[in-house]
DNA sequence: ACAATACTCAAGTTTTAACTTGACTGTTTT
DNA sequence: AAAACAGTCAAGTTAAAACTTGAGTATTGT
């Protein structure tokens, strides 16, 4: 499984997106990234370990407390494959745009 | 559910990410494209389905076969998901890039 | 020292999504 | 007109993910 597949993997479920989305604003603790869920803790480390193997975040233990932060690797690994699927017109329509927008 | 979502719960499966892939080359019959999966033409049109649904693909009936095509619309839509999903640091980060290489 | 906190693990259950079956519609070819 | 082709539909089965349970470990607070 290569690593853009992992990535698409790991984001195709609604609670790992949220986890995601939650972890752009600020990095947390594995209970905090926890709490809103209706799961247990269990589940959501398992959740945890997937978006850790598809390098969309990373995690470090201290003490008995894990701190959970977004990893941009995965996203440019997605960027990249995002990229590469368009058509070649698409493609060149884009080049055209940057060109005229510039860089966002 | 979202765009961003419906599109990445679509690229959630294997199967559903090889047809985007053989169709960036090329556009194809429902029968073309289900011809390398060991599953039923039936299966095909449901992944087909799904990914019309998150706007990947799109597809028109002339006569009795179907053409199926990439949507870049779709792609838009996740391209500007995964920038969103980026930290603050990191999207700094880009727009240097992006200043720096040029538009790809 | 004891209790509470913050996870972690293996194994089993439940739910979701993928896939099949068998019958059917409309279109093209012979 | 008949047969083959290209796809579609509803309903059921199967396989894969998500989730839980009931434990256990290491760390921190009282």
């Amino acid at each position: 499984m290569s690593d853009a597949h992992k990535v698409l993997q790991a984001l195709g479920d609604a609670t790992r997106r949220d986890m995601v989305e939650r972890l752009t604003d600020t990095a947390m603790s594995v209970s905090a990234l926890a709490a809103p869920y209706d799961m247990t803790l269990t589940a959501v480390g398992q959740h945890l370990a997937i978006l850790e193997a598809a390098g969309l975040v990373k995690t470090e233990k201290i003490g008995r407390v894990r701190s959970c932060s977004l990893n941009p690797a995965g996203f440019a690994v997605l960027d990249i494959w995002t990229k590469a699927r368009r058509s070649t017109w698409e493609r060149r329509l884009d080049a055209l745009g940057d060109i005229l927008d510039g860089p966002s």
